[in-house]
DNA sequence: GTGGTCTAGACCACA
DNA sequence: GTGGTCTAGACCACA
C-alpha cells in the first residue's frame, strides 16, 4: 500500500467514518459508534490499539475533550480497556456470551 | 474535483506540507511555514478556523509543545487569533499593506 | 480573623456586595461595580483570578449573560486579561497613573 | 434559621464540604462524594432537587464542566435523576436491596 | 509519546 | 432558569 493517508481519504471519501456536526446526535456519541463499528467488523484487533486521542483530533476534526470522552464510553462500555501512559487497546471478547 | 477531503489527501500525499524532522530548519518553524503558506495561498480562509493545536499534533505526528509554539508564532505575527469557547481562526488582511 | 471563607460571608451576610433587582441600574453594571470595588480595594489582587462566569451566576443568582457581559467590561476596560485554559486575571495597576 | 449564605459558611467553617485542589482525588470525584454522602444522610432528600450545577460552581468555587461531570456520576450511578430543562433530583431509594 | 483532568466560555434545547 | 455538548488550551502522571 502506498500511502497510509490516501487509504484513509478513501475510507472517508467512501463515507464510512465521518462526523455530521448538523446532526442531533451528539459528537462524541457518533464516533463511539463508528469505533464500535470497527471494533464488532475486526477492523480493531483485539488487544490491538485503537487510534490515541491525538489521531481522532486530528481524523476528525474535533476537540480532544470529545475524542476523550468518546473513548471512556468505549472502555465504560467494556470494549477497550486503558494502559496508562501506553495507550487503548480493544478488549477481547469473552467468549461467554450468553447465546 | 468531486471531494473535498480527496483532494487535500492528494495535497499531503504528493508531499506539499510535510514536516522534515531530519531538517536544520526547527520542527515549529516548519509548521509555521506551511500553515502561513495555506493561510497566504487562501487554503485557509479569513475568519475561518485554523486546526487546534490538538489537531496538528494528530495530523504531523508533533510534540504538543511544537504545535503550540507555532499557533503563538501566528498568532504573535498577526495571521490568527484566538476566541475562547469558539477556536483559532485566520486573521483578516488589512486592507492596507504597503503594497 | 481566622477563616476567609468565613470573612466572606459575613461580607455577604452584611449586603455589600448585592444585587439589587429592582434597582434602575442594569443588573450587568451593578455587577461590574461590585467587581471593580473589589479590584481597587484589593480584595482581588493582581494577577489573581477573578471569579467566572459560571461562578458569578452561581453566586449573584443572574442569568449567565448578564455575567458575561460584566465580564467582558471589565477586560475591555482594562482591569482583567483572560488566559485560555487557565482563568481570567487582575491586570497589574499601570505605575503610570494620572495621580 | 437567618441567612443561607451565613449557614453555609459554617458548613464550609467546619470543615464538612471543602474541595482540596491539591489533592490527588479529582475534583470532580471529590464532588461526587460530597453530595453522596448528603444524599444518604438525608441532608438531600429524594425527590427533591440537588444544587443546581450554577450553584456547584458558585459554591465550591470549580469549573462549570467539573460541576456537569460529577452531576452526570450521580445519575450514572443511580443516586439522582434529570428532568430536562428543570434540574437534577435525588432519586428514591429502592425498598429492594438484597440485604 | 499516552490518557486524564482542569480552566475558560459559547451555543443549544427545553421549560 | 436547567443540564448537555462543544470549542480552545494548560498541566499532570506515567512510560
Amino acid at each position: 500500500m502506498v500511502c497510509p493517508a490516501l487509504t484513509r481519504c478513501f475510507n472517508v471519501f467512501y463515507g464510512l467514518p465521518m462526523i455530521d456536526h448538523d446532526s442531533p446526535v451528539p459528537v462524541y456519541r457518533q464516533l463511539v459508534d463508528i469505533l464500535r463499528g470497527q471494533i464488532e467488523r475486526g477492523e480493531l484487533a483485539p488487544d490491538r490499539p485503537i487510534p490515541s486521542v491525538a489521531q481522532l483530533v486530528g481524523t476528525y476534526g474535533i476537540a480532544r475533550g470529545t475524542a476523550v470522552k468518546a473513548v471512556q464510553v468505549l472502555v465504560r462500555d467494556g470494549l477497550a480497556y486503558t494502559v496508562t501512559g501506553k495507550g487503548t487497546y480493544v478488549r477481547r471478547r469473552e467468549a461467554t456470551s450468553e447465546t
